[in-house]
RNA sequence: GGCCCGUUCGUCUAUCGGUUAGGACGCAAGAUUUUCAUUCUUGAAAGGGGGGUUCGAUUCCCCCACGGGCUACCA
């Protein structure tokens, strides 16, 4: 078993976007597979044809691609082991719960949704199991000749899996070590549906999972009071020796307060759910996206590897390459994780300064241009390369560093008093003056000449800055003095000191 | 209600019985800087409670509390 080719799938339903805890998962499943030189599957689950809703299949893949998240086989990648959307596998599940069937270890079952509504009404805690089956209506209760008459009069039926009660089942969890439940508390599952003739996910699943030799499943939390159920499938199939091993991931959570990290949350708090944006196509509601929020998909998986899992060091920053060098499923933790959104920006601000200046620009340039400057490049190169230690987001950069292309138009009111001085103007116009003189307006040159005219009349260093800053920035920021101007060039330097100065007088 | 999983700074987490309980985010202070931001330094900040086991428990066991999940012809 294991000489296995490792295989495993992240298999979500198309039931609209793709939430960020099913990111994680497909993630650690990925780094799984890539650690191990095995496949990563991508399977739709559409076994619900209630809740399946258009476009979430692409979007889901649109969402990978853009994370760089890469698939081996399955729905768009191809495969040997197809179809890969449930939907069109009808057939095989058909086939695998006709086993079941013939081997007794499932029966078909008349109850309608609204006899069992009204059963649980009138009784509490009432379970479709061991102890309870052979007062329903079902082929255990009744008579063949009666199920055969039932089928021909074209009575629908569910398929239910029959399990034997009083039986502690283990699961053997990657993560959490041996689960044990008792098969008595397990209820009789629906396999298959009558409504939509579908199998549900239970049985899909194992089948799927089996017939695609998937040999470690890693999921949510939310799946691990069900995974008993599974193995006793696995067992009931005949299965149970290439059963796939279990890997069950604690939960994102809402950062404040309790629960499960949901839509709200986001809306809520102002940051994104969804890798990115959604438009429900049902509602019209749009929710942000990381992509569109100005997320650097390398900044996501990053943050995202963190949440459950660390490396057993101090080491934080690590690219998917390295990721799937040091991912281990034995140090997730068990417990749930509060999603902290503030942590997730400081990654991207990390990941914008690793982030190579002329990329980083390319990103900027649409900006730019939005607000309709036309500059070259080699600028804006330039200007990313000593900014973008300041900002969080690529569309932080315009507030950061507008004054590269906009000329003050007014002058910050606290910034004035405090460093305009009664002789600014008078130094300004000098210093407009000296620069307007030099034919070399290089950095270096203009630095040199400055520091040597200040020196030379006596002024005080601080006051000269501060002011000339005032002049083309409009007010206190920005990175040294001389780089601005020399990205400015000599011209609008000049320009903006001398309407500086008059505004300012 | 029942069942399962979990519980270390506000948050993400390290610790394979003996540590001044470490790191990161955020926060605060200081330093550097021609401004702002960065950067650097420093600081505040944690083992839910109660029992055991042990020479010694954050670490192992039990109980409780709390948190989370599941309990559909949804996944």
């Amino acid at each position: 078993m294991s000489e296995r080719k490792v295989r495993v799938r992240f298999a979500p339903s198309p039931t609209g976007a793709l939430h960020i805890g099913g990111v994680r998962t497909a993630l650690y499943n990925y780094l799984f597979a890539r650690q191990h030189g095995g496949d990563l599957i991508f399977r739709i689950e559409d076994t619900d044809s209630n809740r399946f809703v258009p476009g979430a299949e692409e979007y889901i893949i649109e969402s990978f691609k853009w994370l760089g998240i890469k698939f081996d086989e399955g729905v768009s990648f191809g495969g040997n082991y197809g179809p890969y959307r449930q939907s069109e596998r009808r057939d095989i599940y058909k086939k695998y719960v006709q086993v079941l069937l013939d081997n007794g270890k499932a029966y078909i079952a008349f109850d309608t949704p609204e006899e069992l509504d009204a059963k649980r009404k009138e009784i509490p805690n009432f379970q479709y199991d061991a102890s309870t089956r052979l007062s329903m209506r079902n082929s255990l209760s009744m008579s063949k000749e009666e199920v055969d008459a039932l089928i021909a009069e074209g009575k629908q039926y569910v398929v239910r899996f029959k399990i034997e009660p009083n039986e502690d089942v283990h699961v053997n969890d990657i993560i959490r070590g041996d689960v044990v439940i008792n098969s008595s508390i397990l209820d009789d599952k629906v396999l298959y549906k009558s409504a939509d003739e579908l199998p549900t996910y239970h049985l899909a699943n194992i089948v799927d999972d089996h017939l695609m030799e998937v040999t470690h499943v890693i999921r949510g939390e939310e799946w691990l009071p069900s995974a008993p159920l599974h193995v006793l499938l696995y067992r009931a199939f005949g299965w149970a020796d290439t059963m796939p091993e279990f890997a069950h991931l604690p939960l994102l959570l809402k950062p404040d307060g309790n629960g499960k990290l949901s839509k709200r949350d986001g809306d809520r708090l102002g940051f994104p759910v969804f890798p990115l944006e959604w438009h429900d196509p049902k509602t019209g509601e749009v929710s942000s996206g990381y992509r569109e929020s100005g997320y650097l998909p390398e900044a996501v998986i990053n943050f995202l590897a963190l949440l459950g899992w660390n490396p057993g060091n101090d080491q934080e920053i690590m690219s998917l390459d390295e990721l799937v060098k040091l991912f281990d499923l034995h140090r997730c933790s068990k417990a749930g994780a509060k999603f902290d959104y503030e942590k997730a920006r400081w990654f991207n601000h990390e990941y914008i300064i690793m982030k190579d200046d002329r990329e980083l620009a390319e990103l900027f340039m649409p900006i730019i241009k939005e607000h309709g400057i036309d500059v070259p490049m080699e600028t804006v190169v330039t200007v990313v390369g000593m900014m973008k230690g300041r900002v969080s987001f690529v569309k932080e950069l315009w507030d950061t560093c507008k004054f590269f292309f906009v000329a003050p138009e007014e002058y910050d009111e606290k910034t004035v008093k405090k460093r305009w001085k009664e002789d600014s103007a008078k130094c300004m116009t000098e210093l407009a003056d000296l620069l307007e003189s030099l034919d070399d307006f290089s950095l270096t040159h203009q630095e040199e000449v400055v520091m040597k005219w200040i020196e030379d009349k006596g002024y005080h260093t601080g006051n000269i800055m501060n002011a000339f800053r005032l002049t083309l920035v409009g007010e206190g920021k920005g990175p040294h003095m001389f780089d601005i101007s020399s990205v400015l060039g000599k011209e609008e330097t000049v320009r903006r000191m001398r309407r500086a100065v008059e505004v300012l007088k």
